[in-house]
DNA sequence: GCGCAGATTATTAATAATCAATAATTATTC
DNA sequence: GAATAATTATTGATTATTAATAATCTGCGC
């Protein structure tokens, strides 16, 4: 009964770009990992074809950066990129809540998340990774909630970049905790319909989760960087990285 | 001497959807136009690798759409996220403003584009192509002076669509004119590093140039859907459309 | 003429085998 | 031991072929 009963929508490279974006994000590929195609043609048991085709869907996303002739290799991205992107989320973040804010038909989302948010308040501080899991939901409800198609996908886009690092973010019970509250708040402003709130409490949580990720970030490179003081340059630093599969 | 005396970098399928890019945005392939694989290839000289790897670059762009079996046709964006399309631009041109404004190294880009926005101011009215390329090229020198990778790359692919229209809005003469006070504007309120007023001149110029652009747009539409309210069925409405190359 | 089942055609999806181009690595020579 | 040359690993691209699918056409009975 576990075999492919369904396999519905869903073209091959499509459903090998997803397994490998879900493998970036969750850190099964640290950054810099190489995704050769053979390996991962003979793993999917498919031509290079649908491989290749995936592999350029997520260097489109941004989780994989292809050099002629080099490959592909999970995009490392420098604590400052990761500020500046957070920097973008959160504008757009922003525009996202006011938008909503000011959607007549925005009872329907409101209606749809007032559970999940409520869990939250509950799970800050308890269970980390059901916290996570439902924060991840909320925000892709919101996001899907959009009626402006160009907004919906240029943030879906840039979530799928975010999501590698707010997980760090929620590693403190702290920040899970200003979180929920900060995400009860946003509802709230949304159902009365204030725009400009919306956006302030968004635009700010995102702000704040861009902190405490980048704090975390700076720390364990500096732990990183502190072992070897003594040995400058002999083991070529960085770059070289296990392969995929 | 006009062969192929330097390549310089570009991969293959890069330049061909460089290309076909152009066309499409210029309406060399008007919305719904299907592009097929095999003329392509032959019209290109390449194998049909190349070619595919292109139209699922154009896809990602939002160019063209995708469908199973089918193939790529140009796609056909309504007017309804046109106007969509232009208020996340709207969104965006204006955070891109204030961002430069506050720039303490925007000397660099206002220095570069004084010169073409003065020319702006003299060519408004006068001659509506240059006007268009010259508009085009400031605002590339914008979008490419941001610092932030992220909002880069998300403007210019918002750019790459929206250019398909803003062409439509140049052509009345009043817009021109309109467009070209502001850009100069823009420029002071940035020189001065007000990125308020950079921001409120940005995105309600953009604003303004949907509203034209949709005009336009809605006009032509009733003019299309004019012309025959008599022969309601025979000719199956639309759906045939010309083929590339 | 009308509608419909089925054959035909056009086109893309995927595979496989092959060669060329290139970057990285290793070996060689001075 | 450093510069240079050979080797290797891997991707880029071509070609040919088969499968899958959607659109179109055909003929049949009415």
């Amino acid at each position: 009964m576990p075999s492919p009963a369904i396999d519905l929508t869903q073209t091959l490279p499509e459903k090998v770009a997803a397994t490998l974006a879900q493998r970036i994000v969750d850190g099964t590929y640290p950054p810099g990992s190489r995704l050769i195609e053979a390996l991962l043609s003979s793993e999917f048991g498919l031509s290079h074809g649908p491989i290749r085709d995936a592999l350029r869907s997520l260097q489109h996303a941004g989780l994989v950066t292809i050099l002629p002739y080099r490959g592909a290799v999970v995009t490392d991205v420098t604590v400052r990129e990761i500020r500046e992107l957070y920097q973008v989320r959160a504008a757009l973040v922003g525009l996202r809540a006011r938008w909503i804010a000011e959607d007549p038909q925005r009872g329907e989302l409101v209606a749809r998340v007032r559970e999940p948010i409520a869990r939250m308040q509950r799970l800050a501080g308890k269970d980390r990774a059901e916290y996570t899991r439902t924060a991840l939901l909320v925000n892709r409800s919101f996001t899907e909630s959009l009626s402006n198609h160009w907004l919906r996908s240029t943030l879906s886009s840039l979530m799928l970049q975010t999501s590698r690092y707010t997980r760090l973010a929620l590693a403190s019970v702290a920040h899970q905790k200003y979180s929920a509250r900060q995400w009860q708040a946003l509802l709230d402003a949304i159902e009365v319909g204030d725009g400009e709130a919306a956006e302030k409490i968004a635009s700010t949580l995102s702000q704040a989760t861009r902190d405490e990720a980048t704090k975390f970030l700076e720390q364990t490179a500096l732990e990183q960087a502190a072992p070897s003081p003594a040995k400058p340059s002999p083991v070529k630093p960085g770059k070289k990285k296990k392969m995929a599969a």
